[in-house]
DNA sequence: AAACGCGCCAACCGCTGTAGA
DNA sequence: TTCTACAGCGGTTGGCGCGTT
């Protein structure tokens, strides 16, 4: 399909928007909504194409826009939900209310890129490193007694239920085994290596550990039952970019940790 | 004061997904 | 089933402001 650029109609204006062009606009869809983008400019009166009216009002003009500089802490989210999400931002910025997907990609690019490149292993010291490193071994040997003193917002005991993959197969992690789990970074590495029995053994370790004595995982709804840090960096440490276990290892997070709840990807 | 370089961010571009005819 | 129109998304760009020389 061939479809001429939207803007190169004469007379469209582009470039930056002037205050009375904002004007216009907030005016027109605080009236009568924004159900058409395309016809929206023409029986507002303004000199734009549809698709630029857009993004004005949702990166700039939408009234539960938040102002300023972000904050330490939804920076930190970001470098999570990145590193789970990967450059989706209009996915990440669905769990930052009243920040764009614009606004979080140039704030990736321009300092949360340094940061982590100043810092690759994200948040942590090299201390902090050794201590998780610790705790994935631990992890590994006695589920149950896990927990992350670097990973404070992970402490809440309060984790309800959540829903299991339908097998041990639907979990995929990095590092072929838990010796090269300890010897890395935990960061997501080696996503197409062996990971089957990695898979295996952690998941039926969570099970086994826990009260679930008539719950399989492939039942809907149980509870987790290892402590929710040691369930934290089991996430970071995984693999997660495969989509199919995504909204499961996000669900887990959430019911685990200060992350905000929204409904769907 | 002028020139230059760099970082930041608003806006644009082009592609994809989807709904409806 | 195919075609078309549209919204939405992620990548990229251009211009502005600020610091440095």
């Amino acid at each position: 399909m061939v479809r001429a650029p939207c803007c190169e109609k004469m007379g469209l204006k582009k470039g930056p928007w002037t205050h009375e062009e904002d004007q216009i606009l907030v005016a027109y869809i605080q009236s009568y909504g924004h159900g058409n983008w395309r016809a929206l400019p023409k029986q507002a009166g303004l000199l734009r194409c549809g698709k630029s009216c857009r993004l004005r009002w949702t990166n700039y003009l939408r009234p539960d826009i938040k102002r300023g500089n972000f904050s330490r802490e939804e920076e930190d989210t970001i470098i999570k939900l990145h590193e789970l999400l990967g450059n989706r931002w209009s996915a990440i910025a669905a769990r930052l209310p009243g920040r764009t997907d614009n606004e979080i990609k140039n704030v990736w690019h321009t300092h949360l890129k340094k940061r982590l490149k100043q810092n690759p292993t994200n948040l942590d010291t090299t201390e902090q490193q050794m201590e998780r490193r610790e705790c994935e071994l631990r992890l590994r040997r006695d589920p149950q007694t896990v927990n992350f003193p670097t990973q404070q917002n992970f402490d809440n005991s309060d984790y309800g239920a959540v829903s299991p993959p339908q097998s041990s197969s639907d979990i995929s992690f990095a590092g072929t085994d838990s010796s090269a789990a300890t010897t890395e970074n935990c960061s997501m590495v080696n996503r197409d290596e062996n990971l089957t029995e990695l898979d295996e053994n952690l998941w039926s370790e969570a099970l086994s550990a826990g009260e679930a004595t008539d719950t399989t995982a492939s039942e809907a709804q149980f509870q987790f039952p290892i402590s929710p840090a040691p369930l934290h960096e089991a996430f970071y440490a995984h693999d997660l970019y495969n989509d199919d276990n995504m909204d499961f290892w996000y669900n887990m997070l959430v019911q685990t940790s200060e992350l905000p709840e929204l409904p769907e990807f």
